[in-house]
DNA sequence: ACCTGAACACCGTTCAAGT
DNA sequence: ACCTGAACACCGTTCAAGT
């Protein structure tokens, strides 16, 4: 964080800090007109710069979008960390549902930033950062489970299943979503989150012992 | 299913039935380098035809992916249902957890023909003819997951949500996988239809009465 | 009726040359 | 160190003109 920080309004700036503002370019862009509209051309000519110039800063488009992604997955892990905390009183079973309607609040507030996080062959899964912090998810819903199921609270079955088969749940729940499947569900995109949710509550009482 | 049916080897066929050629080998291009590589320029090199000509019978690159999709689907729809066939004998929950696995297996034999039947911005959602495949598939669940609840199988709860529930952890399992996700969860990839399979079948447990 | 081939307005990416 | 601007090899799509 430079101390430059040039008013990006009006004309004339050529420097300046052309990482970040290709970054929220990005984000700005992706929100306004969906993943295909975010050219890298289309970034240059909105920062006043020439084709080329983003490519001093990232290798390729690619890697322009994975900075884009974790970006994106650290506000989700915020969003989700904000619900644990917002959850403290209850027992294992029902902060890991909290964390569950958090991460499926954001996805569904978030569409097109929830599609860049999730959607290989846009980014680079190699990303030793998205994937710490993935990992950083995993092991908050693994000591969930484990102390549910420590404290008896969960029913039989292996619980490596539970904690894969509840985040595919809410993964699949919210790429339904930004995969505009609901429609053909009979779901209106208005009544996605709650029906989700509900679906959601449903499946974790199921679990329960 | 005109007579003619040119050899495609060789040179020289100009005329034909580019409409269904050019499904397939997109269906080719798509197995063999994926989704990016399907451009409507090279299909069209690869028929031997001009740039131009796909347009004469699919309004957009679009139109014409949508048009895999419909054929993909139908494939799917065979896996699952061959795999109601042979489950006959179990009840409406064991029966239900067959068409999971088939379609699982289908998801996970299939990966890029899956990703084209479930990603929207490829193709055309409104499409009466998936729209319409789709909603047999839903109808086969309702009505086992009906008889299930009637013969007093299932668990309480809204046996709306169980359906929508088993759909989004089967698709989300399917599209973790396309994603390129199982291998941040520490499952290998020789190994992620085998995870998902006892996924399935722990959450079908939990939904028994 | 179907196809060609040129054209238009785009892409991502590279690279000499400028400051 | 960072940026320009031309260049290369691509796109999707349109449309006159050919057969």
């Amino acid at each position: 964080m430079p101390a430059e920080n040039p008013a990006e309004e009006e004309r004339g700036y050529h420097h300046g800090d052309l990482r970040h503002a290709l970054i929220a370019a990005a984000a700005e862009l992706i929100e306004e007109q969906g993943l295909d509209a975010v050219s890298v051309r289309a970034l240059a000519r909105r920062l006043g710069v020439s084709p080329g110039a983003p490519f001093r800063h990232f290798q390729s488009r690619t890697a322009l979008l994975t900075a884009v992604a974790e970006e994106a997955q650290d506000r989700l892990l915020e969003a989700v960390a904000q619900a644990r905390r917002q959850a403290l009183e209850g027992d294992p079973l029902s902060v890991f549902r909290s964390i569950g309607e958090g991460y499926l609040r954001w996805a569904f507030a978030n569409p097109t930033h929830f599609q860049v996080i999730s959607t290989r062959a846009v980014i680079d899964y190699d990303s030793p950062a998205l994937r710490q912090r993935n990992d950083a998810l995993r092991l908050t819903m693994s000591q969930l489970m484990e102390s549910a199921a420590s404290q008896g609270h969960l029913r039989p079955g292996d619980v490596e299943n539970y904690i894969l088969g509840a985040r595919a749940l809410a993964y699949g729940l919210a790429r339904m979503h930004i995969d505009g499947q609901f429609a053909s569900w009979g779901v209106d995109t208005d009544q996605a989150l709650g029906a989700s949710v509900e679906v959601l509550d449903q499946f974790i009482a199921a679990m329960r012992a």
